[in-house]
DNA sequence: CTGAAAGCGCTTACAG
DNA sequence: CTGAAAGCGCTTACAG
C-alpha cells in the first residue's frame, strides 16, 4: 500500500551497499568525498530500495527546515492571492514550502501562530498584509529572517516589499497625457489609505511637471463602483470639464464607465478611463475593456522571499522595497484599430 | 535578540526543575503520571526558561508532522482560495498547518511535489482542483489519508469533496418558481463541465415536477459576460417567451443584465435573473444586485480536512461528498421593499 | 576514502 | 512516582 520506500531508511540503504551508515549519508549527499564506485553502489541501492530520505530527521540535524511561515492577515480578500502566489513560486525555486497560515486580523492569534511556526522551526517569516499601509512591528526578536509584504512594517529596521503607489499615479496619469489627455480628473478611495493619498500625490507631480491643472481636486470616497458612479455624476453636476479620468481602483472605473454610458458619454472618444488594480473579471469584461495599472502582486511576492535571504546575497539593507506598477493598454483609453 | 527560549531545550528545563529528562517530558505532556509537586517545578521551570518544544524532534520520535500538503492546481484561480481558506481553517482547530503548493496543472510536477511533500512527513494530502470535473485519482499508493477537493477523484475508493451541482439548478429553479416565474431560460456554461451540465440537470427536473416547461432549451456557451449578452440577444431575436432567467454563473448573469437593461427590460420586475457562486465582486455590484446561489467553498474546504481523519470518527466510507449551495437574495428575483 | 561515535531534541517502554 | 536507556533517522567532526 505504502509508497516504495516509504519505511527504508538510510540504515537499510547503506546495508544493501555494504557500506557504513556515515558512507552512505556522505555518497548521497554528493558534496562528500567518497570513491565514485561506492559512490554507485549506495546511490544504486537507493534506488532499488526506493530511498527517501526523511526531511524531519535531516532538519533537525542540520538545523534547518526547509519552511517558511507565512502569515496572511485575511485569507479570504482576493488580493493577497496573487501575493501568495508569488511566494509560492519563489520559495519551491528553492525547494522550500509555505506552511500557510490566516491571522485573520487579530494581533493576539497573529502573536501565537508565530509561536507555532518558530516551534516547527521555520527558516523564515513573511507577512502578507491586505493593504498598503503600515503596520506594527514584530521587532528583531523573531530570530529568523522576516519580511513584510504587502502592508509595510512601520520599523524601517525591517525588511518590508510593497506597491510604489507613488509611481502608479504617475504612470497612469502619464499614460493619459500621452494619449492626448489635458483635463483629467483623479477620483480616489479612502483618503485614510496610503494607497490613496500617494496614487493622487503621484497625479498631481506629472500633471505639474507637464505644465497641466487637474481637472479639479481629487476625490476621495472609498474603493467601490457605487462610489465611482456617484464621482461621475458630482462632476457633472458641477460641471467640471474633463476629458479623462483616472479612478484609483478598477472597481471605481466600472462605475465610472457605467455612470458615462448611462449618460451617453463617450468612452474612450470624448472621454478616456483609467484604473488600477488590473483586476481580470473587472477590467476585462468592463465595456469598454478597462486599461489599467497591473500592480505586480506576484513579482512583489517573490521579492519578498528574496528579500527573505537578502543576508546571503549583496544586501541592499533593510527598509522598504517597492514594486512599481505596470501599463495594461485595453480600450477604454485608447482607439484600437 | 532570539525569541527568549529560542535556544533551551528540554534538558535545560529539567535540569533548572531538578528532574531527570523523561521526566520533565512527562510533566509537560500531561498524560502520564507525575507528581503534582514536581509538574509544577517542571512548569514552572519551562515558563522561566521560556521553553518551546522543537516540533521536528517531537514529530520525528512520535512520527505525525501535525503539517498536511495541500496541492492547488492553480493558485492564481480566485476559486481555490475560499477553499484553501476552509482548509486553513478546519486546519487550524487541530493546530496543524498546511504545507501549500501550486502543481500548475502541471502532473509530473504534482508527483514531484507528493513526494517533497511525503519526504516531509505530512500526515495526509490534499488537492484542490479548479473545477468540478473529475481528475486522474493517484490510487492508494500514497502512505497517508488522502482527500480531493472540489475536482473529484476518478476513483470512487478515494475521498473526494464537491459541489452538489444538481442541487444548485434546483435551488436557484425552484427559487425562480417560488417568486412566481413560470417561463424560465436557462444560460449556461460550457457544455463539456459537469459543472453545467449538471446544473441543466436539476433545472429541467425542477420544473418538470412543478410540471412547467423550460422557455427554451438549456443554452450552452462559456462562463463569460460575453456569453451571457450574447445569449440574450439569441432569446430576443428568437422570439423566446421569458420571464425568469437563471444563469449558470454570475459572470453570465451580468452579461444577462447588462443587456437585458440595454433592452429596457426592467429586472426583476418583467425578467428575474439568478446567477451561480455568489461572487461578491460581481454580484453585490451589478445593478440590480445579483441573486445568486453561494457554493459554500468554505465549508467544502472544511469538509475536505474533516474527511483526512475519516477513519478516526464514525466513517461514511470513501466516495464523493457533495456540498450544497445556498441562496443569497438580492434584488434581481424580488422587489425589496 | 571509510567508519565508529556523538549528537540534533524529543518520547516511551521498562525497571525500580 | 521517577529515571536510565534506547530510539526516531539523519549528519558531521574525528580517527584511521
Amino acid at each position: 500500500m505504502a509508497f516504495r520506500g516509504d519505511d527504508v531508511n538510510l540504515r537499510d540503504v547503506a546495508a544493501l551497499a555494504k557500506v557504513s551508515l556515515s558512507t552512505a549519508s556522505k555518497a548521497l549527499n554528493a558534496k562528500f568525498d567518497v570513491s565514485e564506485q561506492t559512490r554507485g553502489r549506495v546511490i544504486e541501492a537507493a534506488e532499488t530500495l526506493g530511498y527517501r530520505p526523511n526531511m524531519l530527521a535531516r532538519s533537525l540535524t542540520i538545523r534547518k527546515s526547509g519552511t517558511v511561515g507565512v502569515i496572511i492577515n485575511d485569507l479570504e480578500r482576493n488580493f493577497a492571492l496573487p501575493v501568495l502566489s508569488g511566494v509560492e513560486d519563489a520559495l519551491s525555486d528553492q525547494n522550500i514550502f509555505p506552511l500557510l497560515c490566516d491571522a485573520r486580523g487579530d494581533e493576539v492569534r497573529e502573536r501565537l501562530l508565530i509561536r507555532e511556526l518558530l516551534a516547527r522551526k521555520v527558516d523564515g517569516l513573511i507577512f502578507i498584509g491586505h493593504q498598503t499601509d503600515k503596520r506594527p512591528s514584530h521587532g528583531d526578536s523573531l530570530g529568523v529572517p522576516t519580511v513584510y509584504a504587502y502592508a509595510q512594517s512601520e520599523s524601517e529596521t525591517d525588511y518590508s516589499v510593497s506597491i510604489d503607489n507613488h509611481q502608479v499615479g504617475e504612470l497612469a496619469t502619464q499614460h493619459l497625457i500621452d494619449t492626448g489627455r489635458s483635463q483629467i480628473a483623479h477620483i480616489s478611495g479612502e483618503a485614510p489609505h496610503s494607497a490613496s493619498r500617494d496614487r493622487a500625490a503621484g497625479f498631481l507631480s506629472v500633471l505639474r511637471s507637464n505644465n497641466l491643472k487637474p481637472a479639479t481636486r481629487p476625490m476621495f470616497g472609498d474603493w467601490s463602483e457605487g462610489w465611482g458612479r456617484a464621482a461621475v455624476q458630482s462632476l457633472l453636476k458641477r460641471d467640471v470639464h474633463f476629458d479623462a479620468i483616472f479612478c484609483a481602483s478598477d472597481q471605481i472605473a466600472r462605475g465610472v464607465l457605467d455612470m458615462l454610458h448611462h449618460e451617453k458619454i463617450s468612452v474612450p472618444d470624448t472621454v478616456a478611463v483609467i484604473g488600477v488594480d488590473n483586476w481580470e473579471v473587472i477590467a476585462a469584461n468592463s465595456r469598454p475593456a478597462l486599461t489599467s495599472i497591473d500592480l505586480n502582486f506576484q513579482r512583489l511576492g517573490r521579492k519578498a522571499v528574496h528579500q527573505l535571504s537578502s543576508d546571503l546575497v549583496q544586501d541592499e539593507g533593510p527598509g522598504t522595497v517597492r514594486i512599481p506598477g505596470t501599463l495594461v493598454i485595453r480600450d477604454s483609453t485608447v482607439v484600437r484599430s
